[in-house]
DNA sequence: CTTGACCTTCCCAAAACAGGAAGCTTTATA
DNA sequence: TATAAAGCTTCCTGTTTTGGGAAGGTCAAG
């Protein structure tokens, strides 16, 4: 397979398969033109790594998850583990952007919208008049 | 003021001021020395960012505020706008993380985390087996 | 034989800073 | 007073995960 077909079946632009090359996610042969040649193991990996992508998970993630995937033996909790640490800073982020998202909605709610120009999103900015 | 005495008062790292100037945020003096010295206008405007950065707003929605915090002339629906659309951006975000957070939260709830290698986190990263 | 579709490598850009080097100025201390 | 320490300056690099594009080799079709 080259780049343009695997690109098509795992969903990946083909600049991010050069690049999860390039850090060392995958290591396709080369044909003797010099094109990248991919196996069903290959698209298999950047499959894995485009559902565990879409999900989150930093690329230094995939590469540990990928490691764990590749080891038989390891234990489910150490899957586990890695799962639960990114599922935390999931929950994190979401609790802050509703944070946000609650003292932005209240100052908009509050902000006239009309062609008056006084408006209490720019006075809360100034003060922090909440 | 010099530098590290307005960091402090408006609870910004120095370097992120001096990236505010780069990017022509502020525009502070210069004293003979060499130093920059800020005015009390510009603890104003970096309380102002600090605090929009804060609700999450892009350094250019924070420049777009900004002038309009200055315009004394510009309509309060204007602010109003950038401030909606702000809270579109913060609700996609969150309904985007609240989705990533179900999948996993499905998928650690299902993995025994024992120390067998049968792990069905790493099943659904590698066929999709939700 | 040429055109167009692929492929290659290499370099630059993004967002919003953080870290650190080299060097100047000011302040504090011995 | 001498020196050390703190604070300031600019400049360069690195972060993260790609996207865009240039210059150039290769392959398939008409």
């Amino acid at each position: 397979m080259n780049i343009g077909e695997i690109s098509g079946k795992s969903g990946l632009p083909a600049k991010t398969i050069r690049y999860y090359e390039d850090i060392g996610l995958i290591t396709p042969d080369r044909s003797e033109n010099g094109y990248r040649r991919f196996s069903q193991n290959d698209l298999h990996k950047l499959t894995f790594l485009g559902r565990a992508r879409a999900l989150g998970f930093s690329i230094e993630d995939c590469r540990t998850l990928m490691a764990m995937y590749e080891d038989e033996s390891r234990a489910s909790a150490d899957v586990k583990k890695v799962a639960q640490e990114h599922l935390i800073r999931i929950d994190e982020k979401i609790a802050q952007l509703q944070s946000m998202r609650e003292t932005l909605a209240l100052l908009v709610s509050e902000c006239a919208g009309d062609n008056r120009p006084d408006c209490p999103i720019l006075n809360d900015l100034a003060c922090g008049k909440t």
